[in-house]
DNA sequence: ATTGTTTTCGCAATCGGTTGAAATTTATGC
DNA sequence: GCATAAATTTCAACCGATTGCGAAAACAAT
């Protein structure tokens, strides 16, 4: 790579210092008038840039947000990570992105990864795998502020940011017994993530305001399209089918819909589906899917707004009291209910 | 923050010099047995990670990539951004992500993030908006490696990673063909854009294959949902409406399709629809649809591991070749043809 | 001309680690 | 026991920028 232009290739030109050159730059007032100006001007002319690495160092700060998350390939999360790359953005801050692909292992090392590089905070989302949260205990240890987002833990002395899920899943089945449905069932996440939990529990309570028996043959976990879709086929094979359905994300109430038509059932006529995200795929699908707008975007925003704002007030008060951010979810009504 | 652990603190401890401490933690062979294991303990006991932003600066180096792409909320980009976060992690190099936006202004700030960042290389994709191409030449100019994929531009002396638009096109083209469709329209992309480009002359080729004239009111600029609904809208009204249609992308695609039921057409009997891009929105239509897969995986790893090459062999020979690499297209024949 | 102020600028340390060369310690040979 | 070689370790400069403090230069006042 070419050799940047430096402070010293400045100062060597002008027969100065590099400490005059600094300060020149950056409008010092020591520095008189007519060197300043100079200083601009060959600065200019030769398009120098300070080293943001040599700042790095010096102030122990990378200006850098690590992001750890599952994976991009699904539209929540690339929701999410545009509203944080927006905040970023405007605030000068650039975002690393780390992976996990669910896998525990990868997001282990991505930890390590995160502090090798030396960000400044991170936003961690993390997998369905992970069950020992130590390495980001490790995080937390080494004074880096961490904000979890969607997939989050209270055990962590750590801020969250999540959409309502409860009130969400809350919507959709009181909105699915109104529109007749006696027997509703639940595509759930796994109960060890905080958003099976809150669906579930949202999915519970609808159905207790309407006197409507908690039948936990209607729960199964499905949080795939694969996985959904089997277990679409079997439930509606009962002779007893519901004719109500409440699937965790979009994905899950697709696959739904679509083994709902290869039996041969009519959607909404036959049996009514609403999903939980509001991805593309929802407005898109055949009939259109209603579901809960979760604001992947503002969700993003949020969670990179509140971890700024503790890196602004760096010194980790002690005792540390961790921010829980609730981001209103809404019910959209469409053709599949 | 707290103080991270510094090879000075375990120099103290041990009353060494800092030298020694550096060595006997990269094996140098000029570190006796002993200091060496008690100097590893120690690090160990401490929890001693280097600090990168230090060897950043004296390397000179970030092992950091520079990725600049139009927008993350898009499956075929988020599919690409997963191969390049692949191979950059099995290379211990870490990604920032800049998002244009599809927005020029915004493009150019970009590359001067990446620039005051001061990333080993950069991956590209420029926005819709982008006809002048001088902020790119600036970080050629500061002999920072730069792939572009997708959206590539031969002006620029660097390299390219594309899908093979051409053949991708014309294989879905003599597919509708071969179903019988005399009359074929093409929802394309901006032709100021490569991929715009190359689909159309494979549509046009295909056409020409089998001697059917080729008619420029069957081409219409549609590449998002909404413009596409649009035009299919038009199009699909006329007493003569083509009963091929082969977009540029899979959302034209369903778009297509969309409109198309709404107007009580059915597919794939009244009309054939083929896509681009291979979604996973193009399996879950429908009916499912046809498309042309393009890998984006695949064209996010190639693109990786072709700048990765070039940090290699760091030194710009002169004068520097071009590589430029296409990806293999694939055809998938689903329900919609 | 001398002293006192101001203005303007340079020295040197610092951030954390690396590395060539010099210095010190230890081992070897006679 | 001493010179020499070999094995260890330290010194000091460096990467690029910042900054407290001291110094030189310019100017004013006596």
């Amino acid at each position: 790579m070419k050799r940047q232009v430096t402070i010293k290739d400045i100062a060597v030109k002008l027969g100065l210092s590099t400490s005059t050159i600094s300060r020149a730059l950056k409008d010092h007032p020591d520095i008189s008038p007519k060197t300043r100006t100079a200083v601009k001007e060959l600065a200019a002319l030769l398009g120098y840039r300070p080293n943001r690495i040599a700042l790095n160092l010096r102030n122990n700060s990378t200006r850098t947000i690590g992001l750890i998350i599952p994976e991009i390939e699904h539209y929540f999360f690339s929701a999410i990570i545009n509203g944080m790359e927006e905040v970023a953005y405007k605030n000068d801050y650039s975002v690393m992105v780390f992976q996990s692909n669910e896998s525990y292992k990868r997001e282990v090392i991505n930890t390590q990864a995160v502090l090798t590089n030396r960000v400044d905070g991170v936003l961690v989302s993390f997998s369905k795998e992970t069950k020992d949260f130590s390495h980001f205990q490790k995080l937390i240890d080494n004074e880096i502020p961490v904000v979890f987002f969607d997939r989050v833990i209270d055990a962590l002395q750590a801020d969250q940011v999540v959409a309502d899920d409860y009130h969400g899943a809350f919507m959709a089945v009181n909105h699915l017994v109104e529109r007749g449905c006696k027997r509703i069932a639940h595509f759930a996440a796994p109960q060890h993530l905080a958003i099976g939990k809150g669906r579930l529990s949202g999915y519970h309570d609808a159905l207790l305001k309407h006197n409507i028996h908690f039948d936990q043959s209607l729960v199964v976990l499905a949080d795939t399209f694969e996985s959904a879709r089997k277990a679409a086929h079997e439930i509606l094979r009962r002779p007893d089918y519901p004719t109500g359905f409440f699937a965790v994300n979009d994905m899950s109430a697709i696959a739904i819909v679509k083994e709902a038509k290869q039996l041969g059932l009519k959607v909404p006529d036959d049996i009514r589906v609403v999903g939980f995200e509001n991805s593309k795929l929802a407005a898109i699908s055949e009939p259109e899917l209603s579901t809960v707008d979760q604001f992947g975007f503002e969700l993003g925003r949020e969670a990179c707004l509140m971890l700024l704002k503790r890196l602004k007030s760096s010194e980790r008060e002690d005792p540390f009291v961790p921010i829980k951010k609730v981001i209103k979810t809404r019910l959209i009504v469409r053709a599949s209910s």
